[in-house]
DNA sequence: ACCTGAACACCGTTCAAGT
DNA sequence: ACCTGAACACCGTTCAAGT
């Protein structure tokens, strides 16, 4: 009946059209509101047709991770690391605002994926650049990572975990994964840190990292912070 | 059909076995892998007799963080606060790593609910009488508990926030929501702490706590630490 | 009065039938 | 070759029919 047409937009759908009214959605519903049919009518389009331009749900959300991470301001240029690190960290949060289901959902696949989404891998490898830049080791940096923790982006621990986090369900094999040559290129801070915590030249994102070193570390520091704070009123 | 009987166990069902059995699936497969079906089918009972048990699914996750939440040792006696918080954090820690579910049920949870499930109050109210009782004023402890963030139980941000975090949606009303008097009585270290806060008598729990200024303190804190690390190695 | 099967209004995704 | 309706295997929850 094409009296009955109740399309949004004659314009044709595309990947960032899709993105566009899933992050819409989103923010008006939360993430429980956000289904691939419910997409589809806000676009006016029949649910197959989402199909075409992402792979299923879980791409999709990775999609909109990326959208809503690369919101996030770049780094400032041209002063010290800590200005530069608490203007950008401050922008995150700003990001994490607007898109109130962004950590949840971040924090949900960052657990699912065997490595993060290519936007947040960019957040992080700039970050650490921050870092290098200011003078810290790459001990140091890695440190610093934990001790941010779900300041840096909203999720709580873990970013390259070796053991998934469920120990039944092993984690989804990445698609398109990259060489660990071209993530070498891609994310040159990522990789420095990778290969100083591993000890081997052979992966990138494979871990070796003592996480309950980091937290108590990263714990210690909050903790003696907050001593400091106690003496000198 | 009588020989077609496959349930696990004889022994009537109750709130108790209802929700072992949820936290016991969740642990295996994930959150996604629980469903009010699979958690019946697992006790050998049909899908509506857990609704004698549980109001509906959301009531059921209440009850399991309830369940994990209260895995996690009591505060020690007899020692330093910084010990004693130490030493409990990490424990909250083990209970995250057991239930890798547990994180991200919470901070949902903690989300759509007006007040924290009972025993995620107790957990926050015997972490504050362990600050005060090492000498924290309560505004400082209100800043120590930013500061902890994600590392007080998995959530990242807010407990107690005057805005729903997803603006069109409201807040599920509690079902058994007490009295401010019976709040203050049962959690007498939040009840303090709010009421330091928001200087607010009438509301125990609403708020008032300026989340812009908390976030900005526990980063600067925590830049503040990291600065003391580089450059004294 | 209690219990429960069928039903309702949803999901994500597959697949074959239509153009 | 492309698009899409119907269908499949799920959800949480309601409700009326059965005991």
């Amino acid at each position: 009946m094409q009296a009955g047409y109740a399309g949004r937009s004659r314009a044709p759908l595309s990947t960032e059209r899709v993105l566009g009214a899933a992050v819409a959605l989103a923010d008006e519903g939360g993430v429980d509101a956000l289904s691939m049919r419910r997409i589809a009518q806000s676009l006016g389009v029949v649910p197959m047709a989402l199909y075409k331009h992402v792979a299923n749900k879980n791409e999709l959300l990775d999609g909109m991770i990326d959208a809503v991470v690369r919101e996030i301001d770049p780094p400032a240029r041209d002063t010290d690391w800590k200005t530069t690190v608490r203007g950008r960290v401050l922008s995150a949060r700003r990001m994490l605002l607007r898109h109130p289901w962004a950590a949840q959902v971040i924090e949900s696949r960052v657990k699912a994926r065997t490595t993060p989404t290519p936007a947040v891998m960019e957040y992080l490898d700039s970050m650490i650049g921050v870092f290098r830049d200011g003078g810290f080791s790459l001990d140091l940096v890695h440190h610093a990572l934990h001790v941010m923790g779900s300041r840096l982006l909203g999720f709580s621990q873990e970013l390259f975990e070796d053991t998934p986090s469920r120990p039944g369900a092993d984690r989804e094999p990445d698609p398109d994964a990259m060489s660990p040559e071209a993530m070498a290129a891609r994310y040159p801070h990522v990789a420095a840190l990778a290969m100083a915590v591993t000890h081997d030249t052979d992966s990138v994102v494979g871990s070796g990292c003592d996480d309950q070193f980091e937290f108590e570390f990263a714990l210690d520091l909050t903790l003696d912070g907050l001593e400091r704070l106690l003496r000198t009123p």
